[in-house]
DNA sequence: TCAAAATTATCGATAAATGATAAAAATAGA
DNA sequence: TCTATTTTTATCATTTATCGATAATTTTGA
């Protein structure tokens, strides 16, 4: 049926954060394979840490993906520079808010890094990980607003299946972004709340994504927004610089 | 040559903290496989973001290992009691401290959830997510000490191949620490670094575990002790219930 | 623009995956 | 403790995927 790495990912896939535990019995019905070849399949992921067993006969994710996830946070230069420079740029944020990293993953936007000042109450959607959809809010805007503007054309045909209308009414949206630097949205992901977000972008590494500052409402007016523009725009040359120059680096040390 | 998943674990483990970017070539040559061979099964790893390619024909890990880590938080017993219970006892102990939450992996322990005091400036090496020798400093000694005996010491001669005068020595020991409840360490892992842990289990869950405090050696005194004791028994306490009754509701939930 | 390098496609021989069934082990209940 | 039930592993013939050499294509860098 499915072959290669998607008999083990079809597998993975049906952990998400609603259904954390599976009987080989459940997996059976939910991906129409027999008990015999998930049983080997679910020894394999086992074995290497990316399943485990519990009572019950029930499986859960396994702790290969913090292993993984701490080789992340020390290697991938985005992530890394996310570590570096957020908590900075939320220290000059006058108001309590989340700043948030975020990229370009799998036709979704997904944040990477993240720091919240301590006064922040709210919950805010874009959390450490999480998959969210590409043509809402300023921080997914941001983001599309890094692609060269026929490629993001093809890419939310294809990918996304935007409608022509949804395409011009966001396209002109990307031009006002790339024109200005900055996008700016209320209430489109998370109500209350308002998304100011700059684009990162790098080229050479293949990277699209933005950095975003998340507070409430209520705390925005003329004098806020022009901190936080300032703050944004210096995060985001920070990061690109950063990332340009550790990659550099790293590519010199390999030859 | 490889079969099954370990085709692509073998690939994967590649990209630890001291190698994160391959080429292909050096794959090739470091798996002994053929490049055709992997131009394939990279494909595969980079269609489900576990590997993603940069300039220059390099490849690093891709965001999936974010995307999991999530669900993980969210979602495992031991991670999810981690991020409730461990600042507050980080803010029981009046020094500055890391602590930690630790389990068995893979023959190893590996912290899965931590918390740092502000003050604390020191570096230690049971960073999130990052696998410790099992034979040595106070947080490994807990977890091996929530095993029986016999499991213990089989476990040892074949997973660790220690030597039965180790084991011997370890084994007394771990006695003390099944009788006195928690173990401390001097400077076994992290030059002037102690460690306190006491032991967390959970048989149902088959978790092996300990939840841990590093406080450098000269903010150490009679009364610290006693104060980071009584605040490391109440935390595994509270961890362990909570570890059982979340798993119990989610049992009773899925019939 | 062009040469070199990287990546993908092709394909026959080989090896592995599948799933039905049986055997074994673990678990829960009396 | 013993037993019945469920879960997990092992076996095996058939089907299917994988491997790697080679060729074709694409990308990259000068």
């Amino acid at each position: 049926m499915a072959q290669g790495i998607r008999r083990y990912e079809r597998i993975l896939d049906l952990f998400d954060a609603h259904e954390p535990e599976w009987t080989v019995q459940g997996m059976s019905d939910a991906l129409n394979t027999s008990s015999s070849t998930l049983y080997r399949l679910i020894r394999e992921l086992v074995d290497v840490g990316m399943l485990e067993s519990t009572v019950e006969s029930r499986y859960r994710l396994g702790p290969l993906f913090i292993e993984y996830y701490r080789r992340i946070r020390l290697n991938d230069p985005l992530v890394r520079s996310g570590g570096i420079f957020l908590k900075p740029l939320m220290q000059q944020i006058p108001v309590p808010a989340v700043v948030v990293l975020a990229r370009l993953y799998n036709g979704q936007v997904m944040c990477v890094a993240d720091e919240r000042s301590p006064g922040a109450q709210f919950q805010t959607s874009y959390e450490l990980g999480r998959p969210m959809p590409i043509l809402r809010g300023a921080t997914s805007k941001a983001v599309l607003s890094t692609m060269p503007p026929k490629v993001a054309q093809r890419f939310l045909e294809k990918k996304i299946t935007a409608t022509s209308a949804e395409i011009a009414v966001l396209g002109m949206e990307l031009a006002t972004i790339r024109r200005t630097g900055f996008s700016e949205t209320s209430g489109e992901v998370d109500q209350g709340l308002v998304g100011i977000a700059a684009p990162v972008r790098n080229t050479r590494l293949g990277i699209n994504a933005s950095v975003s500052v998340v507070i409430e409402r209520s705390s925005l007016d003329k004098e806020i927004r022009l901190m936080i523009l300032s703050a944004l725009a210096g995060a985001a040359k920070m990061i690109e610089n950063f990332m340009r120059d550790t990659t550099e680096n790293e590519a010199a040390e390999a030859n």
